[in-house]
DNA sequence: CGGACAATTGACGTCTCTCAAAATCAGTGG
DNA sequence: CCACTGATTTTGAGAGACGTCAATTGTCCG
């Protein structure tokens, strides 16, 4: 299993994997995109999409790659609000004209396409569908914010767990394997975004792997046994444990 | 001082008192309103408004009282998200056709506005502005979630004295005293929102009490020094001290 | 190879939760 | 008006989980 080091090739490999989703959850954003519309953006890692108190006039969807939305506090402290992969829209703030509130930074060599405010708004002006498209968005940002404040109420272990289940359920959903992949995130990201200490976080992996239930090597991870990731996190986790009543893709 | 037993003429009289904020806040929702729409609604303690699962046609605004808007978990444990009083609209969830996914239930007796949602699509149609008031509350909502998070990174103390600033400011920008002010939850339900025991929400009021920084009544509460609040919570108690640099309503 | 950054591991303290028991409050019916 | 009952709130003791500090190891780049 020495392959699985988490080197370039690794990642772009990974990186290229993930890619389809792009088409799977764009299904949803079709509408937002028409066919020709908006430019493509290429960005690399710490690079920001937008900064914290900008006022956008244009929304991005994600073709590819990794960001991360994160609130810096006037201490300096940082919290991750969440990590955004292909089929994501960002920037919604600017439809009602309010200046974003948190930065977005690339983790991983990301492709967006950038879609100007009057764009959108004449295509939801033509479309029933786009606009409910883009309103289906918003709601979906309001879901996530959400799970992370019920994930609050679980202790370190199930936070972990959970997040593992979740990604797991994202990498199926791509249409990748839902047992081995790479965290696109630092241990510290990861940490600011379950809101724990990043050694809090260190020592869960690690007493994870000492219980056989997951395989690290730096950022790959395997689920070897993902049903007692689903015990963790008690009944939260429910369609989320890869293998349980449905075929698993090796 | 014995006149600020929480009983129900007292908490009346409160409730008077805010109502003008819905004059104030009303302002925004204004356009959604029109003149003459929608029928009033008059719930009382323990009502729903809705429920979990539920699919809305229409969505409210809050002319007066309290709600509280709360997720339940698989294992019975709820999670508060919100209170909500004069000004706020609910249900916007039902714009974008998705369930509700939390409960809304009234703390205080409430008076609500029904605008079906026909009649929003028809108004935001017509209006350019009662589109973005509409996308301005959906931000609005966000943004308190968003607030919430950020408050998991305090302690405790820190998350009550930023509590009742904040319950401070919304009563400034009432019109009503913002060192006097009634509770309208339980100990409980504030330790559901602030996600501590309800048994350390107690403590840290008898602490603020005895350090004579608040005075308390049953759910009356006084802010004698409201500067060590400011203190208690950091730099992130910005324009929320009542009395710092701003006359103060008696 | 060396410096910076990321990740791991250990020891220690403390904040907050849990459990349990009083005390206070609120609503009910005599 | 008052006693009774259940809910809410307060208070205490104890334990455990997580954060902080510090040292070590590993990894990435120039």
């Amino acid at each position: 299993m020495e392959q699985f080091k988490s080197g370039k090739l690794q990642r772009a490999l990974v990186q290229e994997a993930v890619r389809p989703a792009a088409g799977t959850a764009g299904a949803e954003g079709g509408e937002l995109l028409g066919r020709s519309s908006g430019k493509a953006l290429i960005l690399r890692r710490r690079d920001f999409l937008y900064r914290m108190g900008e006022r956008l006039d244009a929304i991005y969807m994600v073709r590819s790659g990794v960001l991360k939305s994160c609130l810096i506090g006037i201490d300096g402290s940082e919290r991750i609000l969440g990590f955004h992969g292909p089929g994501d829209v960002l920037g919604l703030e600017a439809l009602s004209g309010s200046v974003v509130r948190c930065d977005l930074i690339v983790l991983d060599t990301t492709s967006v396409i950038r879609i100007p405010l009057n764009v959108v708004r004449g295509r939801c002006r033509d479309s029933e569908t786009a606009e409910e498209c883009l309103l289906g968005q918003m709601n979906r940002q309001q879901i996530r914010l959400e799970a992370l404040l019920q994930q609050e109420r679980l202790n370190a272990p199930a936070r972990v767990a959970f997040f593992l289940l979740t990604q797991a359920r994202l990498h199926r959903d791509a249409g990748c394997s839902d047992r081995v992949f790479h965290l696109p995130m630092t241990r510290r990201e990861l940490a600011r975004y379950l809101n724990l200490a990043n050694e809090t976080v260190s020592r869960v992996f690690t007493r994870l792997r000492r219980q056989g239930v997951i395989h690290l090597e730096g950022r790959m991870v395997t689920l070897v046994k993902p049903e007692y990731l689903g015990e963790m996190t008690g009944p939260v986790a429910d369609g989320l444990v890869p293998g349980s009543s449905s075929q698993t893709l090796h």
